[in-house]
DNA sequence: CTGAAAGCGCTTACAG
DNA sequence: CTGAAAGCGCTTACAG
């Protein structure tokens, strides 16, 4: 057990070879270079022998490469972008690739500063749920010439990479899945409605509404503050409960939807008896909740090995494709109990 | 909007001074090296100027940190693991480090894997909860003279740094607890009990079992299977609730209370009337659950800041420390409706 | 007190 | 077809 970090000059010592020919063995070019079977054999066997270990960071140096991916998004211990996360990271190592977490807390500054740190340490790539009024930033990183694919978001003034579900589609069916149901006083509880991805969720609620002769229309959406507290969520809750009557709340994700049920538990408020319940996102505490809650599941797997599929394919190709993959997902509609009869 | 990447050298150049003395400066030693003030001033207009951004895998390859810890967690999707990388990624920040995170999913050859691969990447130390069986990979790590601190669990054939709460004193709380509110038969369903982490939390369940003159012992403690499935828990409940009548369960984690809860939901179990549920962890469901779950909720913002402290001043001092750090954190126990009245 | 030179460990273009 | 040399962009020990 040596302390002395072995590197391919000492294999090339021993062998009385150059240390050029021993990189080029080890990265599988002996054939291309037209290096004797022999030759090859030996220098793994040294190679082995000594347990030679290459320094990535001179590789990375030399090359430029990292195998790095720098992923943002708004939080890793929500278990929405865990769940992405953990895709997003099985399919980069599946790769070749490695990948750095960063938690924007939907700050652009925040965001801003990783994506500095991120493109300085080098990484090859970006795959990122940008924050809202994060446009300025995103479009900074053209600068660096890196690949990024937006995730969960995107913006329209933007011509990037995405993949996103239909947003639109999935708003406007649970809409009218509650309608059908019977409800015709419905809310729909928001945040962050600057975003496409949330606003197209409002515009399917709201055309839903349109569509079947209601007219409840904007009173309905409750866009609550860029950082919501429970508090803020609790204030909604209050006048939905009180004065406006509601019967049925479509939830704009499941951060919010947790929030919405602990107060509605706090208050009293029965589900579905007195409020019925509809949300975006499925983690998986949804079925046991107080009550099971019908949830829009989003494909998190394909979302995240699609995104790094993208990506790697830019990284490879050395360059950005002249077009941009834009992915749109379906969603999943499924019915538990927090939705009534 | 240049494409070219400025180096030291185009600063130094264009001062007519040495690209060391650029580096002096920038390094925040010009002080130190006695350089002029109107010197330093010039260096840090110019590279304003320029935009210069070092390049940070030249200054790794010269210096030999990266300034990078590697993390690896069974699961980043399981909300304790993402609440707890989320704190150890802050703290990383605060202190100037990226992270790398890596699932394990408590296979010790993946993880083995993952530590090779970031050793070659040269992180400068890692914070881990080393799956079951993993005492050799975790033993390897000497060679490369790599700091590191363990989380969540340790192998006390292992001299090392770790961070952990006290699972022994909590599960006896909560064992007593439940004896008090006059269960009798209580079961313990758990999982990789190899781990001291999870072995600590049978013995105290067995020990206040004892104490309390019961002798149910063993045969109401459940050890799953090391990679269980809902089904195996399926199985384990209906023993439980059927020919063995239970009356309470204190599930192990929270990722088996989860399970636990899906099928007690399934089998039309009622919590806690059938029977009552007590889990160790406290994700923020648990508020929200079918009967919000009476739980042990670990300091995980505490666990996380810690461990990466312990790490860095670590990495800083240079050398590992002769003497290992092992912090041992207190629970706290949270009742809610699961226990019964 | 200041600055030129060496060198970290690779890869690859290029000369023989 | 093979191998010696250059160079990626920093930092720091060392000579002046």
């Amino acid at each position: 057990m040596t302390k002395k970090k072995v590197t391919s000059d000492d294999i090339a010592k021993q062998l009385g070879v150059s240390k050029a020919l021993v990189s080029f063995v080890l990265n599988g070019k002996g054939k291309e270079k037209r290096i004797s079977d022999e030759m090859c054999r030996r220098v793994f066997e040294v190679a082995g022998k000594l347990n030679y270990q290459p320094n990535q960071i001179a590789r990375w140096f030399r090359t430029g490469k990292t195998q790095t991916i720098g992923l943002i998004i708004a939080d890793i211990s929500n278990p929405f972008f865990g769940k992405l996360g953990r895709e997003i990271e099985r399919e980069a190592a599946l790769q070749g690739y490695k990948v750095i977490f960063c938690s924007s807390d939907e700050s652009p500054v925040k965001f801003g500063k990783q994506l500095d740190m991120l493109i300085n340490s080098r990484v090859d790539g970006f795959v990122m749920a940008p924050p809202p009024g994060s446009e300025e930033q995103v479009k900074a990183i053209e600068m660096s010439k890196l690949p990024y694919v937006l995730i969960d978001r995107f913006f329209p003034s933007i011509d990037s990479n995405y993949v996103v579900i239909d947003n639109y589609a999935a708003a406007y069916k649970a809409t009218v899945f509650l309608l059908k149901k019977g409800y015709t006083k419905i809310a729909f509880l928001t945040v962050n409605d600057e975003l496409v991805t949330m606003h197209d969720r409002t515009r399917g609620y709201l055309q839903a509404l349109q569509d079947s002769g209601l007219t409840l229309g904007e009173k309905s959406v409750y866009r609550l503050p860029f950082s919501h507290s429970k508090d803020d969520v609790k204030e909604a809750i209050v006048q939905l409960a009180g004065e406006k009557e509601v019967g049925a709340i479509l939830f704009s994700s499941s951060k919010i939807g947790l929030m919405g049920m602990e107060v509605m538990v706090e208050l009293g408020i029965r589900i579905p008896e007195d409020i019925a319940i509809v949300s975006f996102d499925d983690p998986d505490f949804y079925k046991v909740c107080i009550s099971p809650v019908t949830a829009i599941a989003q494909p998190l797997s394909e979302m995240g090995s699609t995104a790094v599929k993208i990506l790697t394919s830019e990284i490879e190709a050395g360059e950005q494709d002249l077009l941009s993959r834009k992915i749109v997902l379906e969603s999943k509609f499924i019915e538990r109990k927090s939705s009534g009869e």
